[in-house]
DNA sequence: TCTGGGGTCCTTTTGCCC
DNA sequence: TCTGGGGCAAAAGGACCC
């Protein structure tokens, strides 16, 4: 018996021509929901949304039920919780997501090399070296699909096209549980009815901007002048919407390309204005960040900060460093001059964040430097810790060194 | 309705060097 | 000595994505 036919939802077999569409796009179905839902068979059928508990959180997924009543990513939680107050809610659990990740993205790449991932949940392939092992692109989207539900237990969705952005569509418009195929030749027909929104890289801003010009569909922004786009977008947005539009996107496929920065930030649940709380809470996300950097074997050059107030303007510092950095002392430190440098007379603020940018491998950076010893001694006492905290598990090990001299 | 945390990329401004 | 401007990198802000 096939799990297809065990299977709810719109199954949309790909019907349409699929030569020349090497580009897959696999998104999974509600992920984290569905992920739980595995766990709690009970609450199958059930609106389920998964997302933190405090005044301040977000939806991070919500089961199919639960959208009936208008809930979806990223809405508060507080409203969510008012447009569907029967719903079961669960707080996340980051680590069973990305373990269920790991193993969709094992399947994928015994299938193929070129396995791009965007998200845990989603991923673009490119199945052109495929196709004489396994047979067509959507084909081996069906395969896809049955083995992720017989090996992960979750469904997923799958678009089949010739570029990146068509495949991207695809896969929304197949959901949930379904494949969709837009032939080569039915692009600009699929397209150009789409509202501009649906453009990858049209949020609420540039949509507005358009709508100013007066421009709703895709196909009305495919037949302005591009010069106009240019202008109300500025040259690199304009110029790559208008090929968009046409189902132009030269953008290839590629495996794992490297991080560009690592970094960590933390609203709080009420607004904070005392600068022993903030450093407090940046030394705290320099340990993350640091401690992140060096599992990743990356060190950085560039150290910024971000400071959202309580009317949430944010602002940005960051400094460059003469020598790169994975050490939570140092980003520490320039975290601390750069805030200090704000000169802030107890301002409501509701989010701190550091981030290390200008990465670069740690082996390479440290073979070509002599470090500075202070430095050099730090990190082997924060690699100590790394360790330690591997063996005996996070919060074991508290050296007096990493606590804030000046709280 | 009141907005998380992880990122990427682009644009504009600024400071520096020649 | 003063001024201009090209080129560049860093800094800052903002839009966007999942």
């Amino acid at each position: 018996m096939s799990r297809n036919q065990l299977r709810r939802g719109a199954v949309r077999v790909g019907d349409g021509d699929d030569t020349g569409c090497p580009v897959l796009h696999v998104d999974m179905d509600a992920f984290y929901a569905s992920v739980e839902l595995r766990r709690r068979p009970d609450l199958a059928g059930q609106p389920v949304i998964v997302g933190g508990l405090g005044s301040r959180a977000v939806v991070l997924s919500a089961s199919y039920p639960a959208r009936e009543y208008g809930v979806h990513s990223a809405m508060p939680m507080l409203r969510a919780r008012r447009l569907c107050p029967q719903a079961v809610v669960l707080e996340p659990d980051h680590a069973a997501y990305a373990e269920a990740s790991a193993g969709v993205l094992a399947v994928f790449r015994t299938l193929t090399p070129l396995v791009e991932p965007i998200a845990l949940d989603e991923a673009f392939l490119d199945v052109a070296g495929a196709e004489r092992r396994l047979g067509r692109p959507a084909r081996i989207g069906e395969l896809i699909r049955a083995r992720v539900y017989d090996e992960q237990g979750i469904t997923c969705s799958v678009g089949v096209a010739a570029t990146k952005f068509v495949a991207k569509l695809a896969s929304a418009h197949a959901k949930p549980d379904g494949l969709l195929v837009v032939p080569r030749d039915q692009v600009v027909n699929y397209l150009h009815p789409l509202p501009v929104s649906a453009l990858w890289g049209v949020g609420d801003k540039t949509e507005e901007a358009l709508v100013r010009l007066g421009l709703r569909t895709i196909g009305d922004l495919a037949h302005v002048p591009v010069a106009t786009l240019k202008r109300a977008l500025g040259v690199a947005a304009g110029t790559h919407l208008a090929e968009l539009a046409w189902g132009r996107d030269p953008r290839r496929v590629v495996a794992e390309e490297p991080d560009r920065s690592i970094g960590a930030e933390e609203t709080f649940p009420s607004d904070v204005d005392d600068p022993r709380l903030l450093h407090r809470e940046l030394l705290r996300l320099s340990e993350r960040t640091a401690a992140r950097l060096r599992a990743a074997g990356q060190v950085g050059r560039t150290v910024s900060i971000k400071v959202r107030f309580a009317d949430f303007t944010t602002l940005t510092r960051s400094r460059t460093l003469p020598d790169p950095t994975d050490v939570a002392q140092e980003i520490y430190r320039i975290a601390r001059i750069l805030f200090d440098g704000l000169g802030l007379q107890r301002a409501r603020i509701r989010l701190v964040g550091v981030r290390v940018e200008g990465l670069a491998g740690a082996a390479g950076a440290f073979r070509q430097l002599a470090l500075a010893e202070r430095a050099a001694g730090w990190r082997e006492a924060e690699r100590a810790v790394d360790a330690a905290t591997r063996r005996f598990g996070a919060g074991a090990v508290r050296p007096a060194a990493l606590v804030d001299p000046d709280p």
